[in-house]
DNA sequence: TTCCTTGCCGAAACCGGTTTCGGTCCGCAT
DNA sequence: ATGCGGACCGAAACCGGTTTCGGCAAGGAA
């Protein structure tokens, strides 16, 4: 007559896992015969399969992964190795990308292992650890670099991964991107469009696939409309936002300095403003801006950064679709996505005020 | 005679681990012996654990965590679970953290298992998921609430936490702080030093419990130097940007606005910049601030934000190893730890040029 | 009818560890 | 000499799954 539940005082039994064991018992099968099924093999008859998944459902059973891992070797976790010494590049994008991640991971009962990585040996030895250990099934790569190192030690390794970014050879690999050149070719559409006639480029570090293919993109903007490229204009590159403003000194400096510059990253057009601030003129009339990313910061400056946005949480997603995908044998060559930047125009680009020539006049008056 | 290696143009064979079965054989032992020995039971001679050890140590024996977890239930992984719901609050730190987390937990053989959420419920169910599947042994909580669901719990699951932040009640709780309070009660004596009489206060979002420690640190900061405490002054509450922007501008349109704010986080502040744009004045100048946080943003601002910066790398270490000596049974209340945020002087304080009177004039004449 | 497949499932081995249970061997007290 | 308890280790069970192997019954061909 005592009621039950949490008044007994007690502490409430922990209420065991439901093992295979249990289910097999339930449904009177052996529980080799309850894996097969779950697991949908041919020797399984189609009505003892749906029995037994049916009753799995009901029963709320769940596949310990650790224990399958042991005899087949996969987990059903995926593994992602942050770099930490180079320049905090992927900072701003992390926490929308481990949620896309960890969103479709979790909705295939998939998980994520993260660890980090302070220097090139010591990134493929964390990553040799983690299949070693079984704590990852595969990976997905961040960052690709023109020709990454870490390709062929997982190729040597035997295990799967996922390129976030493509790379300079990327056969046989499977890829999300974002395809960065072709904002780069219409940011230069659209500033040819305003009026500009004289527009520069600053690029990313030259060992990141992306920065080359942001380059390619602007390069063939400039054809597109008719413009020569001299290499004073698209030299420049820069990660930081300190570079970024030493790379705009820079081109605000020549003779004939530029009315607009495309930026590869956003974080580097930042310290456009700053250099801007320091040579007194305004961002969005004596010179315009656009740039790509997206990060929050941009929103902040004033005026806003002009930028295409990548959208992380979508990136993630895909890339642990694609790679959960691979991880089950599909072919590298099948698992390829590419998708479009959005432009978020805010006020850092527009006509421009002065000429390139007034403009040079105006700065050197100023100093 | 054919050179042995990877000339043989078959794929070289992925090297087997060593496995406690090999160790064993090599040794001439069982197989339970060697366990036993490996994990120091007092059953086994000392002369033979040192025995066994010594040759795991030169085979490179490392055991399957997976195939000890489905025995003993562990498998050397932390847990961390993050909001994506919330307003972008952990975003500038993540990056730093993880890898004070993966450092930590690397050194020791363990690993980390992330996952996200997007609302309170399926908060606790991740959690929950995670230690039913074994992907978890305990959790880092971040962000701690006044009054945090997840301790109740995860204590009702029987797993082993630490909190990042103290909590309204942490009895019988392990945590890891940095001392916020104590940062803001010298914001105030600094900006009282550089002559400044009437200062406000802009704080976190009252759930948060690091939101009423640093509060009471401002009050207490007040009191110390004989300031009333007048509740205009410290009623404001803002996370974001454009809450920081404001709150500041509805300071300076009272009556008599603060010459200096001391603002709960480094976001919120970054908004008083954008306040004081619209109003015309300068920070540092006519309105001094000082913050908390230490994000990368408040070096690029113009002038260069003053702020409490908080080691994110240290705070993961210490978390980790925390949390792992927790799980290995340690009692949570000899598992406190707090660290002093670092004073980051930049541009942003300095003596007040107008008193709040004459701030108020200014102000209204600019309008 | 007989033989041979084929479909379907049970039993048992297996994965790589941990833990329990006994069984020697030894020293020591009786 | 006998009995006894403790130190130390081997053998086997166990954890929760997967996979191999073999057996039984039904169905088709001879």
């Amino acid at each position: 007559m005592v009621p039950a539940g949490r008044l007994g005082g007690g502490a409430t039994a922990p209420k065991r896992r439901v093992t295979i064991n249990d289910l097999a018992d339930d449904l009177g099968l052996a529980k080799g015969t309850v894996s097969r099924a779950l697991n949908g093999h041919p020797d399984i008859a189609e009505t003892t399969r749906l029995r037994v998944c049916r009753r799995a459902e009901a029963m709320g059973y769940r596949p310990l992964s650790q224990a399958q891992g042991i005899r087949t070797g996969r987990t059903r976790s995926i593994g992602l190795v942050l770099r930490t010494d180079l320049p905090n590049s992927q900072r701003p994008f992390l926490s929308d990308f481990l949620a896309g991640v960890t969103r479709r991971a979790s909705a295939e009962h998939w998980t994520l292992t993260v660890a980090t990585a302070a220097s090139e040996e010591e990134l493929l030895d964390i990553h040799r650890r983690l299949v070693e250990e079984r704590k990852a099934d595969g990976f997905i790569l961040p960052r690709t670099d023109v020709n990454d190192t870490r390709i062929e030690a997982l190729r040597a390794l035997g295990t799967p991964f996922v390129l976030f970014g493509r790379t300079g050879d990327a056969a046989g690999c499977a890829w999300f991107d974002i395809a960065g050149e072709t904002a780069m070719r219409q940011a230069v559409a659209e500033l040819h469009r305003l009026g500009h006639r004289r527009i520069a480029y600053v690029g990313g570090a030259a060992r990141y696939n992306f920065a080359k293919l942001r380059e390619d993109g602007f390069r063939s903007g400039l054809a597109h409309v008719g413009f020569d490229d001299p290499p004073e204009l698209r030299d420049r590159r820069a990660m930081t936002h300190a570079e970024g403003r030493a790379a705009t000194l820079w081109l605000l400096d020549l003779d004939l300095p530029p009315t607009a510059i495309v930026f590869a990253t956003d974080l580097a057009a930042l310290g456009a403003y700053a250099a801007a601030r320091d040579r007194g003129i305004h961002i969005g009339r004596e010179l315009s801006v656009i740039s790509y990313d997206g990060i929050p910061e941009g929103a902040y400056a004033e005026p806003g950064l002009t930028t295409y946005e990548a959208d992380s949480l979508h990136a993630g997603d895909r890339l642990a679709a694609l790679l959960i995908r691979r991880i089950r044998g599909e072919a590298a060559e099948d698992l390829r996505e590419l998708a479009p930047a959005k432009l978020v125009r805010r006020g850092s680009d527009g006509p421009p005020l002065l000429t390139p020539a007034n403009l040079a006049d105006r700065l050197r008056s100023a100093a």
